[in-house]
DNA sequence: CGCCAGGCTAGCG
DNA sequence: CGCTAGCATGGC
């Protein structure tokens, strides 16, 4: 199989992009950089660095499993795919959103600003959401690259191998090429206590009894008690998911960053549980695109802001 | 060696 | 409900 190739002209797309930083933020754990150098220059631009991953099908984008490449470069988007890669970038990456619109619509805030000004064009990602929800099931207790290094090894050993151009890439693996496996394989891949959160819910959703996506059209807090059905998951990881896949912009994560800037920054909206701090940092960051200030504000602190 | 990392589950009061 | 011990692993 051979590659075609396209690229995306940046001035087609509402406000401003930026590849590395979105790919690189701890929102998708699903991509792998070409050079090795993932997660490597937080704070320095990595040029023009091929990322790759391989698509599952997706409802309304793409019919098949695609391998997709792309690299930013001359205010465009280069790609190199298995079929056109337009459809399927723009939905990944959220080519779709207007970003100056929604930056406007979260408050003017000095926190806010630093970050939105050392990250421009970072958007969110739209990750498949059986691989998104397993990718932060895997992130409990966790460091970015070492989330990322567990996905592409799950990815090496239970996944699809697809070539093309004679290189190999391997899938994420489905549901149940997940769910055959035992847990002390997955303990064997370094998954450690998570290895059975990941076996169950892999489990859960092979059987048919539940899906991330039934989560989709919920009002966003009956969505969030949704996903904590599956094993694993709790409010956190739930946020994740509705946020980085499921399109539920309003979600704030609290992890140990956000607890830590709500501590520094929004004092009045530490509530004393997750549903009421939710919901007082959420009114805070602007409501409905709340998830997108939540994600700037995280990749700004851990990067080393203040 | 100790500490910490995009937390969760089970079991307790 | 709220609270917390225990949980794997690797990097510093």
């Amino acid at each position: 199989m051979e590659f075609e190739t396209g690229a995306i002209p940046l001035s087609d797309i509402d406000g401003a992009f930026d590849l590395q930083a979105t790919l690189e933020s701890g929102q998708s754990y699903l991509w792998d950089r070409a050079d090795g150098r993932m997660y490597e220059s937080m704070d320095v631009y990595g040029g023009d660095a091929w990322y790759e991953t391989v698509v599952p099908p997706i409802d309304g984008v793409s019919d098949e499993q695609a391998v997709v490449r792309v690299r930013q470069t001359d205010g465009r988007l280069e790609w190199e795919a298995t079929t056109d890669a337009v459809p399927i970038l723009t939905h990944l990456l959220r080519l779709d959103d207007d970003l100056d619109a929604i930056l406007d619509a979260t408050p003017d805030d000095s926190l806010l600003e630093r970050a939105y000004d050392a990250y421009e064009g970072m958007r969110l990602v739209r990750d498949p959401p059986f691989p998104c929800l397993i990718s932060f099931i895997c992130s409990a207790q966790m460091r970015v690259s070492r989330i990322h290094g567990m996905q592409m090894r799950l990815a090496r050993e239970y996944g699809d191998t697809v070539t093309v151009a004679g290189e190999t890439y391997h899938a994420f693996p489905t549901a149940d090429q997940l769910a055959v496996r035992t847990e002390d394989e997955l303990r064997d891949l370094s998954l450690g206590y998570r290895a059975p959160y990941v076996q169950r819910t892999a489990e859960m959703v092979a059987n048919g009894d539940a899906h991330p996506n039934d989560a989709v059209g919920l009002p966003y807090e009956d969505a969030r008690d949704s996903l904590t059905q599956f094993v694993g998951v709790g409010d956190k990881v739930s946020d994740c998911v509705l946020l980085f896949s499921l399109g539920f912009l309003e979600a704030v994560p609290l992890d140990t960053w956000i607890q830590t800037a709500i501590a520094d920054h929004y004092p009045d909206c530490e509530a004393g549980n997750y549903t009421e701090t939710s919901r007082a940092i959420r009114d805070r960051l602007g409501g409905q695109y709340a998830g997108y200030a939540q994600t700037y504000v995280f990749y700004y602190l851990r990067a080393g802001g203040e």
